[in-house]
DNA sequence: TCATTAAATTGTT
DNA sequence: AACAATTTAATGA
């Protein structure tokens, strides 16, 4: 039995260089680390697949080692409202695992992707346990707020430039997607699934922002010149 | 390591 | 949406 299930269990502890991009791990005591950090588990996502659904009960706080996912919900009439991309460093779900809610949205792969899970016994353990936790989980809350107030502020103007700007800025938050670094790895089709534009209209915008020297378009990634800009663009 | 080929991504209409 | 051009990844000598 423990044979077969292993066969199709493709969750495997995390490599040292994975832990290494951990962000809220350094942030602990060394018990506190020793207490967690056995705990994670990485998996593969392939494109299109979901980490969770909506409405499925909570059983770990996800984090995105590698790759790129979307969060976004479902209307009655089946269209999707996309509200965020994650990517590398970035962890998420910690306030549905806070409150032992099911979830609110679903994330999902928009392509192949590295992400890791600490079981939600263990995150409740940190937050009873250990201070630093406690810290990296109060900025993390805060963040994400002011990314969300930006994301609402970006809804609100039809300029595609302006969207784009903002959407690569909100990608590359080096608070909540301390992974990223320099060069953010996404494609044009990638990006432009997560603004809700065309593929042509987001090559358009994005030649803009670089000739305003705000980044650089490079092969299958974005270099970030101007966070600054990007984030507080307008027209 | 280099050359060839396939696949992915970008630029343009 | 379709197509051409460019870049990267994979393959095998």
């Amino acid at each position: 039995m423990p044979l077969r299930l292993a066969l199709h269990d493709r969750r495997r502890p995390l490599t040292e260089a994975e832990l290494a991009g951990v962000p809220w791990l350094s942030h602990l005591k060394p018990d506190e680390y020793d207490r967690a950090a056995p705990e994670l588990r990485v998996t593969r996502a392939e494109p299109g697949e979901l980490i969770f659904r909506m409405g499925r009960p909570v059983t770990y706080w996800f984090g995105v080692v590698d790759g790129l996912l979307k969060m976004s919900t479902e209307t009655a009439d089946g269209q999707t409202i996309t509200y965020s991309g994650l990517t590398p460093g970035g962890w998420f779900g910690e306030g549905t695992v806070l409150k032992r809610e099911p979830y609110r949205y679903n994330v999902s792969a928009l392509r192949r992707s590295l992400v890791a899970g600490l079981p939600a016994d263990t995150f409740h353990w940190l937050l009873d346990h250990s201070i630093g936790f406690n810290r990296f989980i109060m900025s993390q809350l805060n963040e994400r707020l002011g990314q969300f107030i930006g994301a609402l502020e970006a809804d609100r103007t039809p300029n595609p430039e302006q969207r784009v700007a903002r959407s690569i800025a909100a990608l590359v938050n080096p608070v909540l997607f301390p992974g990223v670094g320099e060069v953010l790895r996404i494609t044009q089709q990638e990006l432009a699934y997560l603004v809700g534009l065309s593929r042509q209209r987001v090559n358009e915008a994005l030649h803009a922002l670089a000739a305003q020297g705000l980044l650089r378009i490079e092969y299958g990634g974005l270099r970030i010149l101007d966070l600054a800009a990007l984030r507080s663009r307008q027209f």
